[in-house]
DNA sequence: AAATAAGTGTTGCTAAAGCAACACAGGAGC
DNA sequence: GCTCCTGTGTTGCTTTAGCAACACTTATTT
């Protein structure tokens, strides 16, 4: 809950819950059949809801999968840093090993063949990646440049994670030694910003 | 679902999940805090449900309790039978062991030092026994004779089900190797009704 | 004894979820 | 062509759950 942009308020525990029947049923038949083949009444059935119900929670879909992700991908970072949301070169390294981990969970628990899911899960990890890269730069004194370093760093996070995720070579580095490769060079990126950046 | 009285149409999907909700945060309770020190707002807290709608499923927590033990009950025979809705000697050989199990669980699971409770699970208990028996002999052509049988297997299940239960002796026979003494005796009880149910 | 606190049961109103029905958009198959 | 079928969004209305507040009973504390 570190990097929630508003702090939710009390959320009424009934949202709560069909959100999260909603998330279950959604994940479980990501493992099950491809993205594609998913069906709205699928969801809703395996969920127990009612149909309408889900349409009143998302507009359909493909609303529903980038939720999931971005959920997935908070909940995989939170649990590598302790206060993401400032920067840090330890919190940097955690981005990193998240973005590689979560790549990889999503080929072993989704079964997908299907590019344009793989499209809709790269386009909405990348703005995970640089909604937190914005939030660590701060988003007030974004001058050009600063956005300029925040989109490359992104793609390059984002880039090297998946390369080394179809490396299937057997000898290959960890994925933390792995992102002490990539460390230096998103931290030079930036460098410009964490000496500009207030204590 | 095979000995409702009233084969319940579908339910309503909120019900069922609030229904669960208390169902389960009521057991979790029992094994950790006994009966009476159990409130109606601990219930409700642990479920994530408001107050006032736990007092729209259930008068109060000895209700609770009654149900929750006629539900782990029945769950617990239909799990050891086929079919549960008409007499045979294999269904009375499983009621008996299930009496006996159920105690056996009641005695792990709950946290239990408590007369009070002691006594609503054992009149509950009972009255479960007492329905099946009912039901098997068919409450239609019910004479005197009939429902003094009924009583009277009720009573005496329970009461040697308990009595192998406070049994520590370390080499005591199995439930189901009791269940096989006791089924005799109770067999004759309802002797007279078997011959004359109708097939 | 008085006051504070904690739990109970109830009520009126709001918000969310259920449900049935609708019009519509593809396919599949005769 | 046509119908049949499955899935999609949407709508009006009903039911259930949430919530805050109330009066009441029991303990606990001071």
């Amino acid at each position: 809950m570190l990097l929630n942009e508003e702090t939710e308020t009390r959320i009424d525990p009934r949202v709560k819950r069909t959100q999260a029947l909603i998330q279950q049923a959604f994940k479980e038949l990501l493992a099950e059949k491809g993205f594609q083949s998913i069906t709205v009444q699928d969801i809703t059935q395996r969920a127990e809801i009612n149909r309408a119900t889900f349409y009143a929670h998302f507009p359909d879909k493909f609303a529903l999968l980038e939720s999931h992700i971005q959920q997935v991908f908070r909940a995989e970072l939170e649990s590598r840093t302790l206060h993401a949301c400032h920067y840090s070169e330890d919190n940097l390294r955690a981005l990193i090993v998240t973005v590689i981990e979560f790549i990889g969970q999503a080929n072993t628990h989704c079964k997908s063949i299907d590019s344009q899911f793989e499209l809709l899960v790269e386009r909405q990890v990348r703005k995970q990646i640089q909604e937190i890269l914005d939030l660590w730069i701060g988003k007030v004194g974004s001058d050009i440049e600063t956005q300029t370093a925040a989109t490359a760093s992104s793609w390059t996070i984002y880039g090297l994670a998946l390369q080394y995720n179809q490396d299937k070579n057997a000898g290959k580095p960890s994925a933390e030694a792995f992102a002490e490769q990539v460390l230096p060079l998103v931290r030079d990126n930036l460098h410009l910003q964490q000496e500009m950046r207030p204590a």
